[in-house]
DNA sequence: ACATTTCTGTTGTTTTTACAACAAAAAGGA
DNA sequence: TCCTTTTTGTTGTAAAAACAACAGAAATGT
């Protein structure tokens, strides 16, 4: 845990709280550390969930399989970013999606439940840490909503605009490195994989962008 | 205001309010009643955002026009909604969205900036205010997920499939009323409503699902 | 450096969807 | 009630996407 410590302290979700407040938080939340290894799956849909995953390193995808079987990814997560957050402060326990680590990731875990249960002790400092949960899930919110506005285009073409012009917006540059590889992006997009290197190419062709792999260059203003 | 003092104290951004205490935090934020007609515009896509709207009565739609001109739904909104929380508690104050009244309503118009900068006076409460907003948001967030689900299916029919059986989850019953018409059930889900409503008979046919207007049955489980 | 595996791009074919145009049904108003 | 307007359903056609199969490029491990 004490390795960890500079990350923790650094997370929004105990952005300004003071060392020993955060330490009693830790102890109040009965934080743990836990390593998971890329392939292992950290929640899996039906669990009940009562606990909050922050991620100080790696990357977890949070996944979907539809009852046909096809592969759906929600988000991709990173440091700092939780998982199941949402999902235990609506007190709505049971998961109805996937969390997969994608890369090697190191995860903190917090007991919420524990800790909004009987919070008299150490937690005056509560207040300040519903604030913070509070603006990340405003933001996931938003996140949420941009990611519906990407796969609510109509054509694959603008799928890839619109999804290209928001990360370059997000950037705040016309040249950028996606997070996704081709397969990943087309799951995200709910688009055919070939098909999306297809219409790529033709973006390219047609002088809308420029890309090498990850790295992508807007040339017009969408 | 007094009209719907009942409304507001009902309300689950209230919840758990005495009444002394809802009334300093309405003169906190300065609320104010507010009411639009079918058709009116709420919140226009580019203004700057720095008030919470709590829907009394009524119903709103969020929307966002696409680049090319083609309507996409985001949610329907009702009773006790609300607009532009995420958007002002993540600072994010410009609108990306638009809220279109879609029946006469009646809505609370709460100004967030003030309070939360200068909050000292009559907000000991503000923290269970924070604490029910909260609640409220991470509700907003499993819904959207939900969303993300129902359009991130392969064809129109599975989109249905998923669209109707989240719906009789959500009503613990297989024979429930959709709020949606058609053509705002397709935009909701991205599809063509004259394919939609094609797919529809051909389910009703194969007896998967019986349905008159906006009264559906589900005959399997899917 | 080489072999192997993974990722990306290309092409033709089949399937699905959007679109347009219209018919039928339902809702609303005088 | 009848007329008008809105909503929903049906059909054929054109356009787009999925799918499959494979080639080429890049990454990985030895």
């Amino acid at each position: 845990m004490q390795k960890y410590y500079q990350k923790i302290k650094n997370s929004p979700i105990f952005y300004g709280m003071a060392d020993s407040e955060l330490d009693r938080m830790l102890e109040c939340f009965k934080a743990v550390i836990k390593h998971y290894e890329s392939g292992d799956t950290i929640i899996r849909s039906g669990d009940i969930i009562t606990k909050i995953y922050l991620i100080l390193d790696g990357e977890v995808n949070i996944e979907k399989d539809s009852y046909w079987g096809r592969r759906i990814i929600i988000q991709k997560l990173h440091e700092n970013n939780n998982i199941a957050l949402s999902l235990v402060a609506s007190k709505n326990t049971e998961s109805n999606v996937n969390a997969i680590c994608t890369k090697d990731a190191i995860v903190l875990i917090l007991n919420y439940e524990k800790c909004s249960a009987m919070c008299q002790n150490a937690c005056m400092h509560h207040g300040a840490f519903i604030r913070n949960m509070f603006k990340i899930l405003s933001k996931e919110n938003v996140e949420l909503i941009e990611k519906i506005e990407n796969i609510s285009q109509k054509s694959i073409r603008d799928k890839l605009l619109t999804y290209l012009s928001n990360e370059s917006q997000k950037r705040k540059s016309n040249m950028f490195e996606i997070q996704f590889n081709r397969q990943e992006l087309a799951d995200y997009l709910n688009i055919d994989r070939s098909a999306m290197s297809f219409e790529l190419s033709k973006l390219k062709q047609e002088g809308f962008i420029n890309y090498k792999k990850n790295k992508f260059i807007l040339k017009v203003q969408v």
